[in-house]
DNA sequence: TATGAATGAGCCTTCATTCAT
DNA sequence: AATGAATGAAGGCTCATTCAT
């Protein structure tokens, strides 16, 4: 076996691995608030000892960081999808957004953790703008798609974020069940779907 | 002096301490994100021992939600002033809410940290709900005089936590300075606004 | 009871509180080499808790110093105890600290853990040289009663080190057992006293 | 090719190796506190894994000493080429010396660390003893050759032990710099000289 | 023999909360 | 009611050593 084929398939035994603790953080996350969980149970969790996270991430922010870029990935994914058979309406698009989120608390839990206090390595700064680009641009075709032209960028970022607004206020209202909850959210994602399709009108 | 009196006194007196701590609290938030606030440096600022704190609140938690309960009464606050001068424009309304939210962190920040992990008692699950219930009556006060009347009362939420959201996602944008950031969350606030004005015209 | 007073009496429990955590940690260092020992040893040897140590010392560290310092205090009260009853002869002196470096270890052995890698903050260093520089005083003391009148102070550090320097170089010295080692170390202490006295006659 | 000399070629690579690895340590430690060196940057240093250490040495402690035995050795070897050209004096001894520890900080703080802690194989501490006595022998001849016959070898160690003990107790002496600590450890090892020769006019 | 990922005991330190005074 | 020292569980991280490949 050549060396590089070797190198290669080291190399991608590493990233399974690494995806097997991602993967381990991501079911814990979905199970309890990540502000709560430590190394040992994500080391439990993923079947490895404590080093060996340790041996992938340079640190637990880091590690939450993947996850969070993970997130984002998965709405890109998402809606490319759906993008490419025929760009969905602004209702689906809240929809599908709001139904990612009541899925994955852990991402906008993260939104409030890093984009406020948390530190970011300037590494993680640039491939966390990086990707957040690319789910932007996704929007903004979808926007585009739907007749909005003039400053489509910011309208994207202006609907992202009532989206993400939508669950940190209301998804963990104190004293409603999730049933409620999902069906309130979604109500409040439509009607924010529905102010902006207004805006064409105009 | 009378039992009553002296019990009125004492009270008053408790209450007066009990602010006290509050503001201490408050004041360190706006100088420092409030998870990595402990007990002690509260009691530093307020001037009290730590053990005074656990006399006037059961626990860290409880002192926290005062303090957000508090922001929620201070933009009651804002908005009855604003609204006793002739109901303002949404745009307006946005701006006074995203310029509050600017300079009191603290409250975007706690609404993330409360409404998804922490755990609240049933008496400040209700004291929540309350004021929270009278905020949101001022907002839709503002939308029914702008002419929104059909369901005023879920436009209120929408509006409320597109406005969080905003903050919340970009707010702490890692890589830009304050006052990018304001410009840009108040442009976005903006669109927020004149995403709601359209559907006026519908 | 006086304010002042009470604030007295706090104090002097602070300081022997203070004085247990040294003392058990002295108690375990004269058991084992002081950098196998770990903070829960010295908490369960001092019977407080851990989180007590951190209450009276910054760190561990903060704590090895005030071992170390407590050290070159004894030294220092040892020899002005025998100061008091006549100047000792270099060979007495050579004796007397030879002797107490045999039954603390630590000494010699923080000395080569701060005097080289170790940090010191500012103000470890100042207390440090300080009361160096009496204990030096000390010695110089003695030299100058034994007829050492020119450059006395690099005298006593060159006395100082080279007693320093048997019990590093021999104290631990593989293959021998402790009352031989006793026994060689005296042995080489007397030389240096000896050395020392061959230079008056010059 | 016999095999014998195919042993032989394996052991002397085997060496070579082995040497790569004490070089790789030799250098880290001319950088840095030996005590804050890990496996993992000796063998990037030495250009091999982790695992290659442990084939040529049994465990860190081992690599210690003989880098340890290899500076007695070079010490050893510096005596042997000045006694070549006639014995030098009691002051070039001792400044040769100083000089070889100021520019070898690892000898006296192993000194410090195997002589005091550390535990040392049998085989590691009679290699020791061997070599500690060759060198003593190089010192001894050179004391002899100054004049001292009686009881030389005694004499050796406590010349010997002083020069550590000043390198030791002040070649890190905090808040001075490099050059005023040279100029300072050589003037007291010039007093250590000096006390030694008034020995001999006695 | 060389490799280097995996291991996991062990370390220092923090901090909300308690409780004797 | 006020105090603040004491508590000790909990947490993140390190690193010498092992061992399957």
């Amino acid at each position: 076996m050549s060396k590089q084929k070797l190198s290669h398939l080291k190399q991608s035994e590493r990233d399974a691995r690494r995806k097997l603790i991602l993967e381990a953080a991501r079911s814990l996350f979905s199970k309890k608030d990540f502000r709560n969980v430590n190394v040992r149970e994500i080391a439990a969790e993923a079947g490895v000892s404590v080093g060996t996270i340790y041996n992938y991430y340079a640190d637990l922010d880091e590690l939450f960081i993947d996850v969070f870029l993970k997130n984002i990935e998965e709405i890109t994914c998402l809606l490319d999808k759906e993008n490419s058979e025929g760009f969905p309406t602004l209702e689906k698009l809240c929809e599908i957004y709001i139904t990612y989120l009541s899925q994955n608390m852990t991402f906008y839990q993260m939104m409030g953790h890093f984009m406020l206090g948390g530190k970011l390595s300037h590494e993680s700064t640039t491939k966390l703008n990086q990707r957040m680009r690319i789910l932007m641009d996704r929007i903004e075709a979808i926007l585009r798609a739907r007749g909005f032209h003039e400053d489509a960028r910011s309208l994207s970022h202006a609907l992202f974020s009532a989206l993400n607004g939508i669950m940190i206020s209301y998804a963990g209202y104190p004293g409603r069940n999730i049933e409620e909850v999902h069906k309130y959210t979604t109500k409040l994602a439509g009607i924010i779907a529905g102010v902006f399709k207004a805006k064409l009108k105009d």
